[in-house]
DNA sequence: CAAGCAATCTTGACAGTGTCAAAATAGCCC
DNA sequence: GGGCTATTTTGACACTGTCAAGATTGCTTG
């Protein structure tokens, strides 16, 4: 039978790649919980299960998508760590700056990269992990870098330092993601005074 | 016609109450995603849509959980806050580790109290926000009192380095709570960085 | 005491969701 | 060209939140 709508033959090309650039599209604009996987079919054009041959289930999807994002936030922190024209509290500022302002530039996709769905139950796929911990990782080795050049208090843990900093630029985002006892007004004063509780003059 | 489930009668007496305590228990045991309506009408013995003479939307009835999750938190601050025994470091470090504490020990209430689902889309009821503001009032006025003994530092404006404290604590709450870089045995040594970080000895 | 009204519930129904299994389609290889 | 595998569609199910109409119950008033 001759249908009227455009539909992909059953051999798509690259539909897991598709997939997952649309409901990046839909996640930004409409929030996780806008993100259905009918509205994601029929945005690409196949059937509702149509995903389930390349995701095992809706969680899987949206780690591949939180692993990209967590790709990108770690070039970004890699371009900033490798600016020799910075003064290391200058870096360290920027740092915790550009954190705050990724978060809140795609709350959405900040939300499901952090959020309890892809990290909860068990459930965390090999590709996320790979993606999240070198994020971490390279904070870690910088964290370290700054105690050494005394910018950061060279008494404390590495390990710990680095955590409860990350702690630190994810509790401030959620906070104004969320619009709970912080908004986008208070931002630069919030980074501000953080940085300077941080390091050592 | 004889019913074999003992249901209550049309009038129930206090249904309200009844369900936001069966709902936290609820909470507490299956988490957010695992508490729906028709499952807590059940266990209350009332049909799935009784709820709605009382609660306009499932959205109202978490706001007045995660309400009294905020009044709770409330009451043990000020506990801590009113006990003249402590040094000001020691209740500083004290809050502290309670709040961790107190985040990590209800994770599911913790995560309904600050989530999305409860604070976006200008859904906040009276409720939540009258319960959710004097708990960081409360802190801010310790800051104030912090800053004045010497203990936190006094250049800083007492709202944004409130503001500063709290999104660490929440940070660190959320990384623990959510197993992302940080994680139970964590807990302890991140808390004492974080508060050396902070204070001024 | 009965009627009327309001409060409080139940039932029928709808739209949407995620997921599974069986069936259909299409590409590839021998 | 047939067989096999990959990839899709379709039918179906269970679950969810919510609305409107109807039923029940309690209270007030005449």
């Amino acid at each position: 039978m001759k249908k009227t709508i455009t539909r992909t033959p059953y051999h798509h090309g690259d539909l897991r790649q598709t997939l997952i650039a649309a409901a990046t599209e839909l996640l930004l604009t409409e929030g996780i919980d806008g993100l259905s996987l009918r509205k994601l079919a029929e945005r690409v054009g196949v059937s509702r299960t149509a995903p389930y041959h390349h995701f095992k289930d809706k969680g899987q999807l949206l780690s591949a998508i939180a692993a990209e994002g967590f790709r990108q936030r770690t070039e970004q922190a890699q371009r900033l760590f490798e600016d020799d024209s910075l003064s290391a509290e200058l870096r360290f500022s920027l740092f915790f700056r550009d954190y705050i302002a990724f978060a809140t530039a795609s709350a959405p996709m900040y939300e499901l990269m952090f959020g309890s769905p892809i990290w909860h139950n068990q459930q965390q796929t090999e590709e996320l992990k790979q993606a999240a911990y070198p994020c971490f990782a390279q904070q870690l080795e910088m964290t370290k870098q700054w105690q050494a050049q005394g910018l950061l208090p060279a008494e404390q843990s590495p390990l710990r330092l680095a955590q409860v900093i990350w702690g630190a630029m994810h509790g401030i985002a959620r906070l104004v993601n969320d619009g709970i006892y912080a908004d986008a007004s208070h931002v630069g004063e919030m980074i501000d005074c953080a940085v300077a509780l941080f390091v050592r003059r």
